[in-house]
DNA sequence: TCTATATATAACATACACGTTATATAAGGA
DNA sequence: TCCTTATATAACGTGTATGTTATATATAGA
């Protein structure tokens, strides 16, 4: 699945981070979005072409502005695929937290 | 949150998503888990230690063996993180299908 | 103690990500 | 048409990730 690559991906970096909540709190245009940032606008511009191309975010054309929203697309897949980890984090959760806890499986109820 | 960083970096691996994928069957240790792929082991130990880096596996010592198990902190994290999008997608829900078919917000109530 | 097995680390090549500056494109307004 | 604003692209430097091979470490077993 290329696709979670490139999203996952796109996920790591903080400033692409920092622009989708951004954009959680409603459409933007690449200036507004890049303002607060200490960056160039070809760095910003460079990130959103990431966040579309990994499905996050979909652009309109409004004139000479570009503004910018949310897109469901890889947040969905992204969650699906998360969902195996959930659902197996799930089922060993006792088990796993007796490991964390770092002492023996059974018959052990006291902390340490 | 330079822990959001490393978590969604080794998840955009596909090895490493693999990897995961194999732990959510169940606790392997590194020879089982290298064994289905195309990768010298100590390629292997490193996508293990990036995993364990990031808060998404732990490791258990168990003679010269080290079995890995899948671990929930860098996942909550993850699905915490996420939750933001996930909220600001669902209040944008309608507006925003309306722009992803390419049509005007308003006074729309047939679907095309 | 010697050897085999399981895993980790070092050193290296290659590729790609992220930022920069300089420049291109494209729409709006005078 | 000319200038300005909004955004995109090109070319480049630098750092870091991923794989490789060679080697180290550590436990188990003879």
């Amino acid at each position: 699945m290329p696709n979670l690559d490139v999203a996952f991906s796109a996920l790591a970096d903080p400033t692409r981070r920092a622009i989708l909540a951004r954009l959680a709190l409603g459409e933007a245009t690449v200036m507004e979005i890049a303002e607060p940032f200490d960056m160039t606008q070809p760095a910003v511009s460079r990130h959103l072409k990431v966040l579309e191309g990994a499905g996050l975010i979909v652009r309109r054309v409004e004139g000479t502005k570009r503004p910018c929203r949310l897109a469901p697309a890889a947040i969905t897949e992204v969650d699906q695929w998360l969902d195996m980890l959930r659902q197996a984090l799930a089922k060993n959760y006792d088990r796993l937290d007796d490991v964390l806890a770092g002492m023996k499986p059974k018959k052990r109820k006291v902390r340490r």
